[in-house]
DNA sequence: TTGAGTGCAAATCCTTTGCAGGCGG
DNA sequence: CCGCCTGCAAAGGATTTGCACTCAA
């Protein structure tokens, strides 16, 4: 099992380099989407887990961080169809993935699909459009709540 | 060519079965989609188009009838990156389409590809989820403005 | 040293809600 | 005529911004 190394130094350089300082402020928000690989946080989950270690950052901070991180392509800004935004760490070595969000549960399963990816890339080439980035979101109820009432549409 | 056919009158009629009242605000509002095929409207654009056409009606209560709309599943809500969301008309008797999102010029494409929804169809049912919509977004930059400075990023 | 970055509070944008009056069925 | 709908204004949630101060380089 490869244990996924931690490339918050690199990213730290990356900035550093396009001219950005390096505050401990950025340097903790990197760490936790480091630290939280699988997850989709919202600003506000990172600003509470940044609150539950104890450290000191304004809310303020965390959005201006974090859409900075977007611009620069570090972090991903996922749209599950809620009234706030969700972030995740682009990595450049792997394909976009994708997601399927259960309504019910609000639960989020993540899924690989090169075939997908190369559809998308098609399409996008058949309308001229060069990709900044693909999202397939499936939304649905999964079976884990196929006991309950089904909400059969978005919140 | 196929012109195609006002369904409000049958839409309104699927409300009134379902037991809510004809309003002439939410009769307005669902001409307005009905005559913005192939548009993607946000609550402010109904807003506005319904001033222009001089009709008396809240902002609220275009908001209250968008949302009753989507829980109908006569409106699909689209998100496209923004702060606020997109409407469309549903056809039921058409496949889900997809989106590609310009982020220079806030330009919408819309596809069809039964390719891409076959392949959502069978990764719901490998993962156990009943789909309720499915979504593909590609986000990037339209050829017409590729002489403009390019943004790489969502806005 | 210096200006980019921060914290705070206020502002802004989008959307929802409480309430009193209006009107569809 | 009953109670669902509406309009208005106020509230609410998410995010941004102005400003004075701080600190990374």
């Amino acid at each position: 099992m490869l244990i996924p190394e931690d490339r918050t130094e690199n990213l730290l350089q990356n900035l550093r380099d396009r001219g950005y300082r390096i505050t401990p402020q950025r340097e903790l928000i990197m760490r936790i989407f480091q630290d939280a690989k699988d997850k989709h946080l919202s600003a506000e989950d990172v600003f509470e887990v940044l609150k539950e270690k104890g450290e000191q950052i304004s809310l303020a901070t965390t959005y201006r961080t974090l859409r900075m991180l977007v611009q620069m392509n570090i972090l991903r800004e996922l749209d599950f169809a809620e009234t706030h935004k969700h972030y995740e760490l682009v990595d450049e070595n792997q394909p976009p993935h994708h997601h399927i969000i259960c309504l019910n549960c609000n639960k989020t399963i993540e899924f690989e699909d090169e075939g997908i990816n190369e559809m998308g890339r098609l399409i996008a080439e058949k309308y001229g459009v060069e990709i900044v980035d693909m999202q397939f979101q499936i939304f649905g109820n999964c079976v884990h709540e196929e006991n309950d009432e089904h909400r059969t549409h978005r919140q």
